[in-house]
DNA sequence: TTGTATGCGTTATCAG
DNA sequence: CTGATAACGCATACAA
């Protein structure tokens, strides 16, 4: 900066001022300063800016696994509109280890970054003791235990609600449940908008037809082989995202059973392989990429101390009805 | 710092090396130190550090598109070693836009970050011209044209001749291939050894065989309902990679043909749902998560210098041969 | 072994 | 409108 200052022979504050946008610069000054600065390739450094400022115009999104679709495509609406604000986007898996959550979550308490994204679905212990922080970090997906920090995400038991209607309109009276693990508070949505959604139809919910799993394919193959299992199977199965659907699908076509012929089954999420698996899958979409952008649209409202910064923000889902469900 | 020196009892300097861990500095004042940062919760800022020492301890990760499975499978394991080394990662989508490319590229101009890890087959505009930033940059999978960049990466050429090898094995002597885009480093890797590996079986490379897609499901579909209006269609096809594997798959399932008994076919990367899809895909396993560490591994040590930090990594593929091939 | 003083590159305050 | 200068928090050269 001091060559840019001396090159267009002025004070470093006035390259400062002109470099900010401040208004306090003649029209010619800023054009020589300009100059100087595409001649040299001068860029201001961040760190010095930053140091300054006491801001780092970067956040960090915690994720548990970097390579779940769900999450990517999170991330791809975070980075978006994260570039679009001038923030750049620190990434840092947890692999829902609380160490690991603790040892990126210092970068909030260094200052090295403004911001903070939870798609793990809780708090870095060291922040859930620290409330200081609460009106920078900002949750997408999954409500956070506690309350303190907004969410962005959809409606998860009304979108229960919304699959097994659908089930219960095509004739299912056994509609099954394959839920997540029972820690999980989108579990506990879905579980409910499940019952409300039986309810809803005139059906009683049924504890034995609902078997938990973890979100991931053998997981649901396992719950689908234990539903089949029972002397009344279900007709029609409503897992809690389509890795388990799929397993679902694995499990009714390993012991001879069509889908949706004998079983109908349906997912969540709308993940990138649904609509190309065979059978196609009928599932919930959710916004993902909104979603993360609306996540960084409040953050950064929040960080630059916008008025209207907000609360949650509930997006809206879409029922995508394919053959899985509909033959 | 100065709470900490003051409560210590000792002076900023004596806090910040004991800080730094440097030797000139009493276990006994050290544990004082210790102690002071333990009551407080302090934590180094990392801006002063990184202005005073000229580094920022953060890569940046440019990726086309971080949605796409096979990119965020080699984030996972780029992070996970830059953990590891003390680096924070940051990743910027470029959605192969030369402009967003050099809007992220600039930050190694500032000095944001000390270096810069390449998903997407090619260096950022400005920094094609400037050298200066060579020895900082590395690239994964994709090999960056003009051999600055070192690459990590596996035989692409090596792995697709294996699997024209697998599928000649199986009898069959009309092997069609689906190539990725003209443009891309890989697809001619891939498209020689498809050749090489159709010479090595005593077959004829024939152009009528290949057609062009973009990596996508779509463009396979498109791809494989061309080969199938041939007078004699290929009765094995070799798809670039898994996703136009896939939809040529759906290709053929719409035109009533069934896989592999009518026609096999092949991928390349094992993406997440290659073995489970309908059939499981035969396919090229590459290592995507060790690729991103070992990229990590050998940016991080040409950063700080070390010795033997080396060029070009070369990773094992494995041919995983599942139904789509071998019924 | 520890303390003092300086500078890293910016921005903001205060004069002019 | 512009310039001089202090301060942001830390690490290091130099003294002690």
């Amino acid at each position: 900066m001091v060559d840019i200052a001396r090159l267009a022979g002025v004070s470093v504050a006035t390259v400062s001022r002109a470099l900010t946008g401040s208004p306090l610069v003649t029209a010619e000054t800023r054009e020589r300063i300009e100059a100087a600065v595409r001649q040299t390739g001068y860029a201001v450094n961040p760190l010095a800016r930053g140091l300054r400022r006491q801001e780092a115009r970067q956040i960090l999104v915690l994720v548990p696994d970097i390579g779940n679709p769900f999450f990517s495509e999170v991330l791809l609406g975070i980075e978006e509109e994260a570039a679009a604000r001038g923030f750049s986007m620190l990434v840092g898996n947890t692999a829902k280890d609380p160490a690991r959550e603790d040892r990126h979550a210092g970068q909030m308490l260094t200052g090295a970054v403004d911001g903070l994204i939870l798609l793990n679905g809780r708090l870095p212990p060291r922040l859930q003791r620290d409330r200081d922080f609460d009106g920078w970090i900002v949750a997408v997906s999954e409500a956070i235990p506690g309350g303190r920090v907004p969410v962005v995400g959809i409606d998860n038991a009304g979108a229960a609600a919304a699959v097994v209607a659908h089930l219960a309109g095509l004739g299912h009276r056994r509609i099954g449940h394959v839920a997540g693990p029972e820690s999980n508070i989108l579990t506990h949505q879905r579980l409910d908008g499940y019952r409300a959604g039986l309810r809803a139809a005139g059906l009683k919910p049924a504890s034995w037809l609902i078997r938990h799993g973890d979100f991931t394919i053998p997981s649901g193959e396992a719950a689908m082989t234990s539903l089949l299992s029972l002397p009344a199977p279900p007709t029609a199965v409503f897992c809690s995202n389509d890795e388990m659907a799929i397993g679902a699908i694995r499990a009714l076509r390993a012991s001879g059973h069509e889908v949706p012929r004998d079983v109908a089954v349906a997912g969540f999420d709308d993940i990138q392989f649904a609509g190309t698996y065979e059978p196609p899958l009928t599932t919930i979409r959710q916004p993902r990429r909104r979603m993360g952008a609306e996540a960084m649209a409040l953050l950064g409202r929040r960080i630059t101390g916008e008025p209207g910064a907000g609360g949650d923000v509930t997006l809206p889902f879409t029922l995508v009805e394919r053959r899985s469900s509909v033959g």
